[in-house]
Formats: C-alpha cells, sequence, structure tokens
DNA sequence: CGCATAAACCAATCTTAAATTGGTTCCCCC
DNA sequence: GGGGGAACCAATTTAAGATTGGTTTATGCG
C-alpha cells in the first residue's frame, strides 16, 4: 500500500490549494519543501503537481516555481521602469488591438482538449461570488487564450502586458472603478468570447474580445487615473 | 576662438558616421573615449551628438551606449531562450496583427516633424544602392513609425519583435529570398504608408502597412526555413 | 522484476553586486 | 559668461551565486 499515501495527498493538496491554504501571494513553496511539509516524498509530490498542472490548476515555471495563477513574465524587473511611464489608456490600447487577434487565432488553432477547457474556465468566472475571485477567473480565462493562440511570440508579448497591469497599481483603480453588476455584464460577453472559439469561428471570437474589451475600457475610462502615469 | 574645432569635428563625425568609420558592429564608443579619440571634450562631443540624434542619425539610450540603428531593447540576453523557440512564420503573424495598428496610431498622432522626417526617410531607402544600405533605411523606417504612435508599451513591444527578427539568424534567410527587383516593389508600398501616415488617414496608413506586410511575408515564405526553428 | 525513494545532477530563472555608459551638476578658470 | 574638466547621478549590462523546477541514477524494498 505504497500508493495509498500518494492519493490521499492529493486530495489533501487540492482542497488546500482551493483554499489558498499554502499561498500568501499565490506562489507554492519550492516543491522541497513542500514535500517535507506533507511528509511525502518529492516524487509523489510531482506526480500530483503534474496531475494539478495538466488540469490547469496551477501553473509551473522552470527556476520560477509553482502557482496557483500564471506566473510573472521573464524579468518582471525589467518591466518596472516601464510601468512607471504608462497610463491606464497606453495599455488598454495595446489590449484592444493584441487580443482580439489572439482570440481569433485561439478559434483557428486551439485544440478540443483546450476548448473544452476554456468553457470550464468561462464558467468558473460566471460563478465568481466575490470581485477578487472574479478578477482571478478573468485573468486565467485570458491568459487561456493567449495560450491557446500557438504562438510563443504573441503568448510572450500577452504576459508582458499582463505584467505590467498588474505592476501598477491599478488594481485599486479597478476595484474602485467596477462594480458587481458591471462584471455580470461582462459575462455575457465572456460567454460569446468562449462559444465562438469553441465553434472555431475566428471572426467571431475576434469581434466578441474587441466588443469585450471596450467593454471594459468604457468601464475603466471614468476613472480619473484614466490618463496618469502611476508617478510613484 | 574655441567653438570652431568643435563644428569642424561636428564636420568630421557626420562624414565619418555615414561611412561606418567607428562601428564595426553599429555601435560608436563610449562618449568618454570617442571625446579622447577626437581629441576634444566631452561637452562638445556631446552637443555634436545632440545635434546628430535629434536629426535621427544616431539613437541614445542611457546604459546602453550610441549606435548608427534603433538599439536593442532592454535585457536583449533575456529574448534568445525565446529565439530559439521562434519560427519565421510565428514572427511574420505578428508583425501582422502589431505594425498596421502602429501605422495607423502613427497617422493619427504623429507631430507633423515627424511626418517630414518620415517622409525623408522613406526616400532614404528608395535610393539604397544595395540590399545591406536597403535593410538599415528600412529598419529605421519602420522603428520611427512605432516611435511615432506614442505609445510607450506598443514601442516596447515593437522592439522585443525586432530584437526578436535580429537574434536569429534569419537576416541570411532574407538574404537569399530576397532580390533587388521585389525591393523595388516594397518601395512602392512604402511610400503609401508614409504618405499615408502624413495625410493623417489612420485606415489608409493601416492597409497600406498590412498590403506592405503581406508581400514581405509572401517573399519570404517561399524560403524552406519557414516553419523553422532556428535549433541552434 | 517493479517501483518508489533519495540523492545527485541538469537547466532555467532570480538575486545581488560590480562595472559600463549616457545624463547632469558643480566648480574652476580664462 | 562660457567652456573644460571632474565628480556625481541614473539606467543598463554583465557576471557570479543562489533558488527552483526537471531529469537521471543508484539504492532499497516488496
Amino acid at each position: 500500500m505504497a500508493l495509498k499515501p500518494a492519493t490521499l495527498a492529493q486530495a489533501d493538496l487540492r482542497a488546500a490549494i482551493l483554499q489558498g491554504d499554502f499561498s500568501t501571494d499565490g506562489r507554492l513553496p519550492p516543491e522541497r519543501v513542500l514535500a517535507e511539509k506533507l511528509a511525502i516524498s518529492r516524487t509523489q509530490l510531482r506526480s500530483v503537481l503534474d496531475a494539478l498542472a495538466k488540469e490547469g490548476l496551477i501553473f509551473r515555471r522552470h527556476g520560477q516555481g509553482t502557482f496557483l495563477q500564471p506566473p510573472p513574465v521573464q524579468g518582471a524587473e525589467r518591466l518596472s521602469a516601464l510601468a512607471r511611464r504608462v497610463s491606464p489608456r497606453d495599455l488598454m490600447e495595446v489590449r484592444l488591438d493584441l487580443e482580439p487577434a489572439l482570440a481569433a487565432h485561439a478559434a483557428t488553432r486551439g485544440s478540443t482538449e483546450d476548448k473544452s477547457r476554456l468553457l470550464h474556465l468561462m464558467e468558473d468566472s460566471l460563478m465568481a461570488p466575490d470581485l477578487e475571485s472574479y478578477e482571478r477567473a478573468d485573468d486565467i480565462f485570458h491568459y487561456k487564450i493567449a495560450q491557446m493562440a500557438g504562438n510563443p511570440v504573441f503568448l510572450s508579448l500577452f504576459e508582458e502586458i499582463r505584467t505590467l497591469r498588474q505592476a501598477a497599481d491599478w488594481k485599486r483603480t479597478r476595484r474602485e472603478a467596477l462594480g458587481l453588476e458591471e462584471i455580470a455584464e461582462f459575462s455575457t460577453l465572456h460567454s460569446a468570447i468562449a462559444n465562438a472559439i469553441c465553434a472555431g469561428s475566428a471572426e467571431a471570437a475576434r469581434s466578441a474580445m474587441a466588443e469585450h474589451l471596450q467593454q471594459v475600457s468604457h468601464a475603466l475610462r471614468r476613472s480619473d487615473t484614466w490618463l496618469e502615469s502611476p508617478e510613484m
């Protein structure tokens, strides 16, 4: 009975992860540490993490660590200088040009497995009970689309603007600007995006994503910091 | 008569730069070194370089150096890993989505001074005598457009794919794939792009740039390495 | 044999400190 | 005043060591 402890640990870990037990900031302890903490071998732990990663519940990157959300892009430090010169409008302008193209490519090239996974992520964002969990689900949803586009350069660019968006403190701005009723509207277009991608219709996915981002942009534009740089 | 040596040095430097005397790889020596080599003070040298930079003949970046062409993006080392996983098709796909948008924004937001400068750069690429000088002029032309878009995030993304394009050794591929007659065709659309931007018509600039890149893509696609990664 | 464990090793990334380089200020001197 | 020179500031690069996920190997146990 050497396998039983592993499956038990998997159930435990899965529950713990969903509660956020091990992560203060969305980052899991190193494998060596976590293995000891759970009193299992690294081999067992890794097999559990492999399964969780395959399901898309965790994200791992060589040399960086294991995360509950898509990890920061390589060299995130480098972007802090740029982040100080950038306004919310600059970033949204780029997203409006980049992400519709990503959605179109995802519709064309995404695997059927990826597409079913995307539908699941969309449902997660629909059922988000509060703002924080919605933002997490929304983040993963958009990341998955970028991943499905199947172009490493596109994914790299997406990760950078994603990191830029987090580097500055506009999450605070967003918290102020967005209400739960607006998020409900967003969910409608989230469904449209996911359905278009799963149907493989690139142009529908592109326009749905564009419409969604214009919706977000419009909501964000009410903020008084729309044209300002962070001004550390 | 303390000013005379400076103006003489400016004429010398300008000529030397156009010949590529001081740069083996498009990079000028550090200011302190170059000043001593020219036997003038750094103050004088810097005033000369300021003028040249204002004309767009040289490019300077804080902590990086002075260059005859747009300098490599910050943290270029980081991109070498990505460059090994990228095919020419991946890069061209991103350019086709990114640069038309840049051209549109340049038409809307570019200053009149920038626009006249862009026309001048376009003429430079028209009169390029050989393939090497054409590539240099073409590089600066596209860079100027990205600069005119007036969005630091867009410019950063453009610089990255530009660095990626240079990091891999596809310049060799391009040399094989492109002939002088094709470059002549390119020049026609270069004119169309520049004129549309100067006229301030965003959609014309976008479609002209898209057409131009499709032209380049089509020429490049004949290469047998179209889908291959560099495979160091 | 089969499999898991532990350790060692590999590879990618991060972190830190020193060196490099363009940008700026200050003081001196003519 | 204005230019020269030096010192200083700020952004970047480079190199070394530490951290972390990924892989292999040797060992022990059933």
